[in-house]
RNA sequence: GGGGUCGUAGUUCAGUUGGUCAGAACGCCGGCCUGUCACGCCGGAGGUCGCGAGUUCGAGUCUCGUCGGCCCCGCCA
C-alpha cells in the first residue's frame, strides 16, 4: 500500500483543520448526491466523513463512484471544517470531513450477507457465521475491548498484592468428581485419554505446597455439560488461590479487586463490606443461593399457619416437614385471573405442583383459596402481611423444603422481570456462604461434594462427618452480582488426615484416591500450608459489566447452544488415519 | 435427556379457516440528483417457504420425522 494513515477514523477534530492526513478504513456507508460523494471511512476507532469532489481528476473520481460497502480503502486528503448547517453532532469527528485528493482501493469486498450498522440487528446465527463481519459492529468492539481492560485491571490488582501469574497444563488428568470431562485421545499411549482442566484447581493448591504463597491465572477451564445464555463448554476463569489465609482474608481480597474493577472499568463506586447471606437465610427469603438484592419481594415462611388447616394439601405438607412459602406481591393486586393463572403454569413448567394464591385487600383476604381458610389462618396471614395494603399472595407448597423455596426462588424472579421491579443500573454484589459441605445424591446413592472434594468443613463441624455429614458447613463462599455467580471458592483442606476422611465420606476407595488424587494427597505430606481460594467466572464477569443478555457477546468466537462453532463449523469429522493414529475406532450405531 | 419457541427474497419480517398469498421494508443492480450523514426520487432483478415423508383435488399453512438458531429444566464439584 502506497498510502499508510497518519491518523485513525476516530480522532479527528476542529482544531486539526488545514492538516494533510492519510485515513485507511472500511467504507461503513456512502451517499452519493450526484455531484458531491460522500463515504464514511470505519476502523475501530470512529467514522470520518470523506468527500470526493467531481472536480477531482476524472480517475480519482471515477474510482470513488465504485466503493460499496466493506471496501478496504486508503485515501489522502485535507481535513476542513465542514459548513455550519452539516455538522453532525452525533458524530465525535462530526465538526470536520476530509476532502479527499487520493484514492486507494486496498480491497473489494462481496457485499456483506447482514448489514453492519449498529440499529440493524441480524439473526444471531448469521452474525456467528459471519463472524468476523459481526466483530466489526462498534457494539462487538466495544464490549471485546472492554473484556480487555477487565483483564488488563485483573493482571495489574493481583500482581500489585504479590500474586504470580503461572500457567498450568491443559493436558490433564480426568478426576472423578464434578462436570463431564472434554477428553483428548493419547497418541502415544493408545487406551489412554488426557483431560482438559475444569479448573487448575488441584495446580494451585499444589503451588501452594511449593510456597508460591499468592497465585493467580486468567485462564481457560473446559466442562462437558450443556450450554446456556451464560455457560460454554470452554470459559476463562480469574483462578487465584492464597497461602496462610483464612475466609476474610479472601474475601476481602476480592472485595477490593471489584471495587478497583468497578471504579476503573465503570467509574462506579461500590461500599465494602459486602453484605453476607448464609445459604439457608438465602434460600429461605430468595428461594435462591443467588439472590438479586436489587428488588425485595422476599419469601414469607408461612408454614405453620396452615398445620391444622382444612386445606388439606397444605396441611400435609405442614405435618411433613415441608415448606409453604408466600410472596406478597402489592405490584400484582390487580393480577387478572389469566395472568395468575400464567403463574401457575410456570411454576408447573418447572416442575412444581402449583401455585395458589389469595388477594389481600386491605385486611379482607378474598379468591382463590381463600374459602378454605379459617379465622385463625386469616388472623395469622394479616399479622405476615402486615406492611402490604393490597397484595396478591402467591402460596406454594412442597414436601421437600428445598424444592419449594426453589420454586418460589424461580417465581419470585419472573414476577420482578414481568412487574419491572429491576433497576438495571444497579450492581449489587453480595456473599453467600456457610453452605452445607455435601449433598446426597440419590442417583449415586453417597454423599457428594457440593463445592468440590477439597473443600474444609467448619472446623466445628468435622466431628458431624461420621453421624450426620450432610449437618456440616463448608469454608465456602460465592460471591453474587445481580443473582448472578460470578465467583466461588473455598479454604481447603491441607492435612492429609482430613483429606483421607473427606474421600471416606464421599466414598472414594483408598485406592481410587491414590489413583486419581494421590498425587495432591503426598503432596500434601511434604509441608502443605493452609491455603484458599476462589474463581471468577471472567466471561460472566464481562458480561455483566457490559451490560449484555449473554456471555456470547463477550467471547470472540462462541459456541452455539448445541455446541457448535458456526464459522469454522467445529465439531468436524476425522480421517481414517487420524483415527488409527490414536488407535480409535467409531462405534456404528 | 426433557420442554418451549422460531426457520418464507441477500437481511428482518407479514402471510387469516388449507384455495391469486409469493408480499413489505431494508439491502443489491441501473438511472437521476453538488451538502448528505438511516440522503432523496424513478425503475429493476431477486424465492427448493430449512430438509424429508404423509394427509388432501389442492400444503408456506395440517400431521410425523429430521436439521439448525434461541430460551428454560435436568446437568454445570
Amino acid at each position: 500500500m502506497k498510502l499508510k494513515r497518519t491518523n485513525t477514523c476516530g480522532e479527528l477534530r476542529g482544531n486539526d483543520v488545514g492538516k494533510q492526513v492519510v485515513l485507511n478504513g472500511w467504507v461503513d456507508g456512502w451517499r452519493d448526491l450526484g455531484g458531491v460523494l460522500f463515504i464514511d471511512l470505519r476502523d475501530r476507532y470512529g467514522k470520518t466523513q470523506i468527500v470526493f469532489s467531481p472536480e477531482l481528476p476524472r480517475e480519482v473520481y471515477e474510482t470513488a463512484k465504485k466503493l460499496r460497502s466493506e471496501f478496504v480503502v486508503a485515501v489522502k486528503g485535507v481535513v476542513r471544517p465542514r459548513p455550519p448547517e452539516a455538522k453532525n453532532p452525533n458524530l465525535p469527528t462530526g465538526e470536520i470531513e476530509v476532502a479527499v485528493e487520493e484514492l486507494e482501493i486496498l480491497n473489494s469486498s462481496k457485499t456483506p450477507p447482514f448489514e453492519l450498522k449498529e440499529f440493524v440487528e441480524a439473526s444471531e446465527e448469521l452474525r456467528l457465521r459471519y463472524r468476523y463481519l459481526d466483530l466489526r459492529r462498534p457494539v462487538m468492539q466495544r464490549n471485546l475491548i472492554l473484556r480487555h481492560q477487565l483483564a488488563q485491571i485483573t493482571r495489574e490488582f493481583f500482581t500489585a498484592e504479590g500474586f504470580v501469574e503461572i500457567e498450568t497444563p491443559f493436558l490433564t488428568k480426568s478426576t472423578p468428581e464434578g462436570a463431564r470431562d472434554c477428553l483428548v485421545p493419547s497418541r502415544l499411549h493408545h487406551g489412554k485419554f488426557y483431560a482438559l482442566p475444569q479448573s487448575p484447581q488441584t495446580y494451585k493448591q499444589i503451588l501452594m505446597v511449593s510456597g508460591f504463597d499468592r497465585y493467580f491465572q486468567i485462564v481457560k477451564c473446559f466442562r462437558d455439560e450443556d450450554l446456556r445464555r451464560d455457560r460454554q463448554p470452554e470459559f476463562t476463569q480469574v483462578d487465584l488461590e492464597m497461602s496462610f489465609v483464612d475466609e476474610e482474608d479472601v474475601m476481602d481480597t476480592m472485595e477490593r479487586y471489584m471495587e478497583v474493577v468497578f471504579r476503573k472499568l465503570l467509574n462506579r463506586n461500590i461500599t465494602r463490606p459486602f453484605p453476607r447471606l448464609t445459604y439457608q437465610e438465602a434460600m429461605e427469603k430468595y428461594g435462591t443461593d443467588k439472590p438479586d438484592l436489587r428488588y425485595g419481594l422476599t419469601i414469607t415462611d408461612v408454614t405453620e399457619v396452615f398445620r391444622e388447616s382444612d386445606f388439606k394439601i397444605f396441611r400435609s405438607v405442614a405435618n411433613e416437614q415441608g415448606f409453604i412459602g408466600a410472596l406478597f406481591v402489592p405490584e400484582a393486586a390487580a393480577y387478572s385471573r389469566k395472568q395468575i393463572d400464567g403463574l401457575n403454569q410456570y411454576v408447573m413448567e418447572l416442575g412444581g405442583k402449583g401455585v395458589a394464591h389469595l388477594k389481600k385487600q386491605g385486611r379482607e383476604f378474598t379468591t382463590g383459596i381463600s374459602k378454605f381458610l379459617s379465622e385463625r389462618e386469616f388472623a395469622r396471614l394479616r399479622e405476615l402481611g402486615k406492611d402490604f395494603d393490597s397484595a396478591l399472595v402467591l402460596l406454594l407448597a412442597d414436601a421437600e423444603t428445598e424444592k419449594a423455596q426453589t420454586l418460589l426462588g424461580y417465581l419470585r424472579q419472573k414476577l420482578a422481570e414481568d412487574l419491572g421491579l429491576i433497576d438495571p443500573s444497579q450492581f449489587i454484589l453480595s456473599w453467600t456462604v456457610d453452605f452445607p459441605l455435601l449433598e446426597y445424591s440419590a442417583e449415586e446413592q453417597r454423599y457428594v461434594a457440593r463445592h468440590h472434594p477439597f473443600t474444609s468443613p467448619k472446623l466445628e463441624d468435622i466431628p458431624l462427618l461420621d453421624q450426620h455429614p450432610e449437618r456440616a458447613l463448608a469454608r465456602a463462599y460465592d460471591l453474587i452480582l445481580n443473582g448472578n455467580e460470578i465467583a466461588g471458592g473455598s479454604i481447603r483442606i491441607h492435612q492429609r488426615e482430613l483429606q483421607e476422611k473427606m474421600f471416606r465420606v464421599l466414598q472414594i476407595s483408598p485406592e481410587d484416591a491414590r489413583q486419581k488424587f494421590g498425587f495432591l494427597l503426598e503432596a500434601f505430606e511434604y509441608g502443605a500450608p493452609p491455603h484458599g481460594g476462589i474463581a471468577f467466572g471472567f466471561d460472566r464477569l464481562a458480561m455483566l459489566l457490559s451490560g449484555v443478555e449473554s456471555i456470547r457477546d463477550v467471547i470472540a468466537f462462541p459456541k452455539t447452544t448445541s455446541a457448535l462453532a458456526l464459522m469454522e463449523n467445529a465439531p468436524s469429522e476425522i480421517s481414517e488415519e487420524q483415527l488409527k493414529e490414536l488407535g480409535l475406532e467409531l462405534r456404528k450405531n
